[in-house]
RNA sequence: GGGCGAAUAGCUCAGUUGGUUUAGAGCGCCUGCCUUACAAGCAGGAAGUCGGGGGUUCGAAUCCCUCUUCGCCCACCA
């Protein structure tokens, strides 16, 4: 047996550490490939190398680490695989803006310094973040920890890429893609997100060539991109331009001729129903042009910097200035030479960059593409089918109509850091071969120097290789064979397109099947004013530091109860007291329910299958049944990741029943040498052993301590400590019944003594008319509990009332309590309280009465249902005739 | 333009397929307690026409319709 003392104050910032060096010394947390257990795997959505965690990586961890506990437990070789993505795109960011402070920009640099620049950064940054997931009490497997530039991960990146191309499924493509001008890089359409904005619509005059007094007007948002234009074009069926059809017009102040044409993409109710072409700044423009019979160029006026060109097309003047100074000269330009018609205030939406929120400007250029629609069709065909679940379940429909209309995927970024794309081109002119191959070839076959392509791949096109590559695909690994295909996915639904709709594609089509079979989508943190938290905001919150105030079981348990059904949790990042006084409060409770089974356990600890049940008292009986209740609920609740109901009932089995009830209950009992003495500290301990297995997955740290106090045999952790089944004999609807009388009764004799304001240390008498034999027993044999718990010097069963003023309740059976309150009592306060109640009974009895009368019910209403409308009304009926006898009696 | 979600006590939210609920919890509030595990605690209590309206049903916070207010996602009306 271990010590029985614990420190008066929980302090979890030096156990938490010791702790999570013994799960580690046991090596708990590493999985067995050659085990012959179910495997249960979860890969961690991998944290930008970038930045430390927020909250939202510790709701979301937290709810990884409860789950693979729970697996862990009920005895599946559990694999929670951790690691890092290189984040291509905002880790850049990050350093460039670190040397942009030393004066230089990337290019300054140099390549390969800047990228070795970047590693240094990334290896500092990310050692943090495992930290910190280790102090959250993140069981990962660090044995098998991944990062997504690994060289064994880029290997399979490049497999990848080249498999894709071999296959006919990647090719590179000519067209108008999104840019961030300040990352200078294309992006992705997921990349490119919609923001409202108001912006002005101008409608610009553009001449007619062969009839000069006539002009068409256009409307557009942007019209320093009109030196692009290529042609003008309106609707076929649009029969205000129908003479218009072959003409052509001059660009105002270029004055360059293109002609009119039409086209069905053109929305006759917008603006004047004259559409302006610009096919290399207008994604939609673009294929316009390419579709059109006119023999169409695409000029571009506007580089990779949003400055504008200097070809010919575009005025001198404007030549070479930023696209917003560009457009406010275009504009005063046009007004002067009267070709403004007029500006109008329009709500539209606007893409900006992800990272940088810059927005970003289309972009005629040669990008990787992935072909998506054959991906997409298995992946949507195992969501329809069932294989992959969401949860919440409504997730699922954005998954689907996102993949229903699927477009290619841009994979080619500008960058530095990343995957370098694998692709060779020859330099001879007249060859012009690409070679794309997993290494890199000496020369073209046709003798010529090769040069690779200078760009990176998109940071989720090796991202969505997460399940698999972390296992060491493309190589048949031990783990590969064993831990594919994972389990659960946890995450945000932020990143359902960018992450994990590409990762179930990915896994039909590089394994065969899918990557995952449920996706748990888990809320947001958001503050008191439901912003997101983010650093621009300076509304995060540290875990670390939250850690180290409350500890991590604090954290862990106040995430967890506050995420019902993936909904968002609300956290006060200026009020962490009151935004973590659940978690802390509960943690306290529970090392002080910890210190007093410890201190009073000095007698020996039988084991409670050797205990004979026959010799339990009702207090003993009841609470092993809400035991078993509570292992049912729990299991059920993780199993379907009902999170916040597992929170609450583990809280409320412990705090209201095992702490408020059954140790006020069981206190003089622990000291005793007899049976009753045995049983109570026998059954104590089991029930504090079963809360500690059912909470552990929460709050580990905590119940890891407090078991290893325990008396028994504590070498084996609780970490591994096969969960709790559900022993039905344990279940005793008799006893959970008769219990609920004597802690209605105490509850009634309280409530009386507080209403008349009974000093608290004065003994009472309680006169008590049970309503049936099973509340007799039930009284009688808990007697002296009910004594002392309500301080009560006498209880009386015999029904008899003495002749006296005095405060009386009814228990929910139908059994009335008289306290006879001697000279406290007041007549008119009672009479009020009582009437009151008599009326409420009255109410609810007019409406039980009616349902009853009402044939349709008692016909159709499942006979149970009827059954305790009975009961309710028979139960009512005498209580409200106990209560007019009352009334009578103080002669109200 | 489509789609989705939310609206329940002063605040933050539970309420799983309609019926073991006289709608719950935590915080806050009121009353009384430093009862030797815990004042981060104990006991008791007040507080809600479940956003408005209509419908289905024996029965609706729960299902249907509609309106109002907020939020999110998607979409080639420039």
């Amino acid at each position: 047996m271990k010590t029985l003392e614990l420190p008066p104050t929980y302090d979890p910032s030096t156990i938490e550490r010791a702790i999570y060096q013994r799960w580690m010394d046991a090596g708990v947390f590493t999985a067995d490939n050659e085990s012959d257990r179910d495997p249960y795997v979860i890969v961690i959505p991998p944290p930008n190398v970038t930045d430390v965690l927020h909250m939202g990586h510790g709701l979301n961890n937290t709810l990884q680490d409860v789950l693979i506990r729970f697996e862990r437990m009920r005895g599946r070789e559990a694999l929670w695989l951790p690691g890092t993505d290189h984040a291509g795109i905002a880790t850049q960011n990050v350093v460039e803006r670190m040397i942009a402070r030393e004066g230089q920009t990337r290019h300054d640099v140099g390549r390969d310094a800047f990228v070795k620049r970047v590693w240094s950064h990334v290896e500092s940054k990310g050692s943090i973040i495992l930290d910190q997931l280790k102090a959250i009490g993140a069981s990962c497997d660090w044995s098998r920890t991944r990062f997504t530039l690994d060289e064994e991960y880029s290997r399979a990146v490049i497999k990848v890429f080249v498999t894709l191309y071999n296959e006919d499924l990647l090719y590179r493509g000519h067209r108008v893609i999104h840019w961030c001008p300040r990352c200078s890089t294309s992006l992705s359409d997921e990349e490119a997100e919609f923001h409202d904005r108001t912006a002005q619509l101008y409608h610009i005059r553009y001449r007619l060539c062969d009839e000069p007094k006539r002009h068409v007007v256009v409307a557009t948002t942007q019209p320093e991109t009109m030196f692009g234009d290529v042609c003008l074009m309106f609707h076929p069926e649009d029969e205000r331009f129908s003479d218009l059809k072959g003409r052509s017009v001059l660009i105002p102040l270029s004055d360059l001729e293109i002609p009119i044409g039409t086209s069905d993409h053109v929305e006759q109710d917008f603006g004047t129903g004259m559409l302006k072409v610009t096919p290399a700044h207008d994604a939609n423009d673009f294929d316009i042009a390419n579709e059109s019979p006119l023999d169409l160029d695409r000029p571009v006026v506007i580089d990779e910097h949003a400055k504008m060109t200097d070809i010919d097309r575009v005025p001198v003047s404007l030549r070479g200035l930023d696209r917003d100074e560009a457009r406010k000269q275009t504009v005063e330009l046009l007004e002067k030479a009267g070709l403004l018609e007029r500006v109008e205030p329009y709500e539209h939406r606007v893409r900006k960059c992800y990272r940088c929120n810059t927005m970003v400007e289309p972009f005629l250029s040669d990008q990787w593409f992935v072909k998506m629609k054959p991906l997409a069709a298995p992946a949507l065909a195992a969501y329809r089918q069932g294989d992959i679940r969401f949860v919440p379940e409504r997730w699922g429909k954005v998954y689907e109509n996102w993949l229903e209309d699927i477009r290619d995927w841009n994979i080619s970024r500008q960058l530095w850091w990343g995957h370098r794309i694998p692709a060779w081109y020859c330099t001879s002119e007249s060859c012009g071969k690409t070679i794309v191959a997993e290494s890199a070839p000496d020369r073209c076959e046709c003798g010529a120097a090769l040069r690779q392509d200078e760009d990176v791949l998109d940071t989720w096109f090796s991202s969505w290789l997460w399940p698999f590559a972390t296992l060491g695909w493309p190589n048949k690994t031990p783990d590969v064979r064993h831990f594919y295909p994972n389990h659960s996915m946890v995450t945000g639904p932020d990143i359902i397109f960018f992450w994990v709709a590409r990762m179930i594609m990915s896994g039909f089509h590089f394994m065969g099947e899918k990557p995952f079979s449920t996706v748990y989508l888990n809320g947001m943190v958001r503050d008191t004013q439901n912003r997101k938290m983010s650093k621009s905001l300076g509304n995060g919150i540290d875990p670390l530091h939250v850690v180290e105030r409350y500890g991590a079981d604090a954290l862990r348990y106040t995430v967890v109860a506050g995420s019902a059904a993936g909904a968002d949790v609300n956290l006060d990042p200026d009020d962490l007291d009151t935004s973590f006084a659940v978690g802390r409060n509960f943690a306290n409770k529970l090392w002080n329910i910890g210190r007093f089974i410890l201190t009073n356990l000095e007698k020996p600890v039988t084991p409670i299958t050797a205990i004979d049940a026959g010799q339990m008292e009702l207090a003993d009986r009841w609470i092993l049944a809400r035991t078993q209740r509570a292992v049912t609920e729990t299991t059920k609740a993780l199993d379907a990741f009902r999170f916040s109901e597992t929170a609450n009932t583990i809280y409320h089995f412990l705090w209201d029943e095992v702490a408020d009830w059954y140790i006020e209950q069981v206190k003089p009992r622990l000291g005793q040498d007899g049976p009753s003495g045995e049983i109570a500290r026998s059954v104590l301990v089991h029930v504090t052993e079963t809360a500690l297995k059912l909470l552990h997955p929460l709050m580990p740290f905590i119940t890891e301590e407090l078991w290893s106090h325990l008396p028994g045999d504590r070498t084996a952790l609780l970490a591994i400590t096969p969960w709790p089944v559900s022993q039905s004999t344990w279940i005793n609807q008799e006893a959970e019944r008769r219990f609920v009388t004597v802690q209605s009764l105490v509850g009634a004799v309280r409530s009386i003594r507080a209403e008349y304001h009974v000093p608290p240390h004065a003994l009472m008498r309680a006169y008590v008319t049970p309503s049936s034999n099973d509340v007799r027993d039930a009284l009688t044999s808990e007697m002296d509990t009910i004594r002392r718990l309500a301080k009560l010097e006498i209880v009386d069963l015999t029904g008899q009332e003495p002749e006296e003023a005095g405060g009386n309740a009814v228990l929910p059976n139908g059994s009335t309590v008289f306290v006879p309150l001697g000279d406290a009592i007041d007549v008119q306060k009672e009479c009020n309280r009582l009437s009151a109640e008599r009326d409420r009974l009255e109410a609810q009895l007019v409406k039980v009465n009616a349902k009853l009368s009402n044939d349709n019910f008692v016909g159709r209403a499942p006979a149970d249902v009827v059954e305790r409308e009975r009961q309710k009304e028979k139960g009512w009926t005498e209580q409200r005739d106990a209560l007019s006898g009352k009334l009578k009696s103080l002669g109200c």
